[in-house]
DNA sequence: CGGGGTGTTGAAGCCTGTCAACAATTGTGG
DNA sequence: CCACAATTGTTGACAGGCTTCAACACCCCG
């Protein structure tokens, strides 16, 4: 499998030409696999790599003092993990793999470099930092001040541009390999609260799930 | 006023060449003030310029369907408000004046030729995104899985420990001029909540409010 | 001195959490 | 391929944190 989430993702905001996506391939030559809930980073790690998911998905999250988890991102195929460690140099968080994952990984120091020294990729990376941020700001709005059944479809309806943005919608319907705990965990809800809802969605005829199949119906 | 707070805030992460502070001053040229509750930028409005705050206190909203608002950031001197402009080109949310302020901008276009032709500045840029982007997720653990008094505390220490970054704290107590509705905007919660919040952490001796100061007492 | 904004208080209700059990589904080993 | 185990989903009853509504106190400013 090639970087190609990566660079569909890039392109998307500016061409690459054929130089930089060398340059990509070169530098993100190392790729892994890992398995479903296990930490493809953890907290307070060396952060000498810069992780970019290509396949599969997983989650950005921080375990408080009485236990409870936060999910603060989903990443898709094509999103960098920790692309902060070409600037800062600290991992405060963990990324677990919510489904089997293939990653590939870049040395920490050459990512830096790049972005000495190559203006027009260290705008794209800035450019996917920038729509993550625009994403914060709206889950910041699910969990403080949107209801339940307001927050999951909003989540949801996230999912599904994300996933169109990737070419991976047919028809209102995606794959969404995600339990009921981690979407609550990423709507600070409890499991049976997300339970209850997701059925209020189905049951309104806004969503149809599946297996780990989502619908949405827009009208 | 000067450029102070900007340059002293983004030093902080990289030392700043002479030249690279007269390419600021040059850039930021134009300075305005901005009267209390007045908008600096409105949600829609043409991302043709970009602002710094340099005295005051201003917050990021956003104002839903049913007319609740929620402040998804803080911003005080030398803080950014719409950095994104150099890379995107909309605003999707607004920024409201909570004390009288004094602003200094940028025409966008101008950002936009440094941030490809000056690296040093360009990642200095990316990196208040990023530190940003740190909060950020602070504020979704806030408002998805801390109780009230956690995220208050946690929000309370936040804002402690920028300014202390900013030189503006003595002996653990600063200029706080937030009103208690600008607080439950921000954490997702009702006034009068907020308000009985502040006098359990008040009668716990961990928070002591006068005027429009605060005090932090650690132990 | 008066008035708008801000802070404070009480009572009642609801959304969401908690606890606990059970059903359904997925995964695994024999 | 079946049997069993583990995970995930579902349901009910009850408790509680937070909201809602409404009134009143305080404070700053013109």
């Amino acid at each position: 499998m090639s970087l190609s989430p990566l660079e569909n993702k890039l392109s998307s905001y500016a061409s690459l030409t054929v130089e930089e996506r060398a340059l990509l391939s070169r530098i993100f030559r190392d790729r892994g696999k890992v398995e479903r809930k296990s930490n493809i980073i953890s907290a307070g790690d060396d952060a000498r790599f810069l992780h970019v998911i290509l396949d599969g998905w997983a989650a950005r999250y921080e375990v408080l003092d009485n236990g409870v988890r936060q999910i603060t991102a989903f990443l898709l195929p094509g999103d960098f993990c920790d692309i902060h460690v070409a600037v800062l140099r600290n991992m405060d968080h963990g990324i677990v793999a919510l489904t089997d994952c293939r990653v590939a990984y870049a040395d920490a120091a050459e990512v830096e470099h790049v972005t000495r020294s190559t203006p027009t990729l260290t705008r794209a990376f800035w450019w996917t930092t920038l729509v993550d941020v625009a994403i914060l700001r709206q889950w910041i709005i699910n969990n403080g001040r949107r209801t339940a059944v307001q927050a999951i479809a909003h989540l949801l309806c996230e999912l599904h541009a994300r996933m169109t943005m990737a070419g991976q919608v047919t028809e209102a319907t995606f794959s969404l390999p995600l339990t009921q705990e981690e979407l609550a965990d990423a709507t600070g809800m409890t499991v049976v609260h997300m339970n209850r809802v997701l059925q209020q969605l189905r049951s309104a005829g806004l969503i149809e799930k599946s297996q780990k199949t989502l619908t949405v119906d827009f009208h």
